[in-house]
DNA sequence: TGTTCTAAATGAATGACGTTCATTTACTAG
DNA sequence: CTAGTAAATGAACGTCATTCATTTAGAACA
């Protein structure tokens, strides 16, 4: 849990920038990590894996790491690198809103099981989210908006994104009732007309609910 | 993964009604399972501890049970018989979805290691899950919604719901910037705006976001 | 050059887990 | 009284993450 001092370099502790021996370090491990993912998902991520895939043995892992926790969080940092959050710079902010969300969703739709880790993880700890936060910040605020409520603004979206992103992965039956069928016809008529369209269900949430809550919000700001 | 026949018991099979030996079933389980969850957190629901709880030993669990997993979904029908959605009978659609969305967002913020499994499962294996939806259905269809539009409108609301749950349980201080302060002036800005209210930030961003969401659904209804 | 220091790698061991299985137990039906 | 059977037992397994005493090898210093 503890933060190297000053430095901004993700290399182990050595000895006045002379470079030492040692197979790894952080970086190598963290790509290792992703690469092991993308391949196969969390569920091939494992210490031996992770190890063999370095050839190197498992134990060795922890003197550059003080737990799988941390690795998850590394992966973390490269995965919200995607996020495109330039769009600030050049947009208005409700269009801006949109397309960051789009981004951020379809990115960490593949890495569900970061989710619960980043929604609970200090941000202390991520220089490059807390950037991306600056840039949203600086969008709220060059729209004008009142600082108080640019953090819940930023942290609704977020709760959206994420519970998106979770609902992304689910099998595309999952509202099938099966042998529970009846006695719903509410449900069941809206299940059916929905189907009709020919969308994807959690495709057509997204949308919908990130326009109603960007719009949402923009309409609030305007009342207060 | 097998559903049981047409009977709605909850009882393990058995012969004609008739009761039979066995300390153990589907009810007692799942409850011990709750209780343990609400006594020590999730963390302390072992299958060991379970069974301890049971005065049973772990692997008698495994006649009733097919897998760790199962009992995590007892335990969700469980909790989810919680959430509010009479409000759906009583109240314009508005103030219903609010209503409903505050009391499934704190229940489950209680719960969050059930919310990527419930968000990955298929409702079939819950009846009164699909009640719930029934209700919250019947609903948008009494206040003349397009069909088509309802199931969408339902996942947007339970994706924000879930996110929304999962950071509430975020430590207070989870945007605290630490040692990378300097550099992000808007985002600390709008940080200390936000502290100054006085206000859990998880809960500010709740409100603000579902007002957000159910405006902005409605007012989207009203235009198609 | 040789000695010492130390970061880094090793491999064996540990302790939680969830889960399986052959066997026993105890109730019920005939 | 005899089977038959659901359910409980306890001893395994396999898979994890993690720990630790020990070894290895490169760099600093003499």
């Amino acid at each position: 849990m503890k933060q190297e001092p000053a430095s901004s370099t993700a290399a182990p502790r050595r000895r006045a920038g002379r470079p030492r021996s040692g197979v790894l370090d952080r970086e190598l491990i963290a790509r290792a990590a992703l690469k092991l993912v993308v391949a196969g998902g969390y569920s091939t991520l494992t210490m031996s894996a992770l190890a063999k895939s370095l050839s190197v043995s498992p134990s060795a892992l922890y003197n550059h790491v003080e737990s799988k926790q941390e690795i998850m969080q590394w992966i973390q940092e490269i995965v919200m690198d995607g996020v495109d959050s330039t769009v600030f710079e050049t947009l208005p902010l409700d269009e801006a809103l949109t397309a960051w969300a789009v981004t951020y969703r379809d990115i960490f739709a593949g890495h569900a099981p970061l989710i619960p880790l980043i929604a609970v993880l200090p941000v202390s700890g991520s220089p490059r989210t807390l950037e991306m936060y600056e840039k949203v910040a600086a969008g709220f605020t060059r729209a004008g908006w009142k600082q108080e409520d640019i953090i819940p603004a930023i942290v609704a979206l977020e709760s959206f994104i994420f519970g998106s992103a979770l609902d992304a992965t689910a099998p595309l039956d999952i509202f099938d009732p099966g042998e529970n069928a009846g006695g719903i016809p509410n449900f069941e008529g809206a299940l059916e007309a929905q189907r009709a369209t020919g969308r994807n269900s959690a495709d057509a949430a997204f949308r919908a609910g990130l326009r109603a809550i960007v719009n949402g919000l923009m309409a609030a700001s305007r009342t207060t």
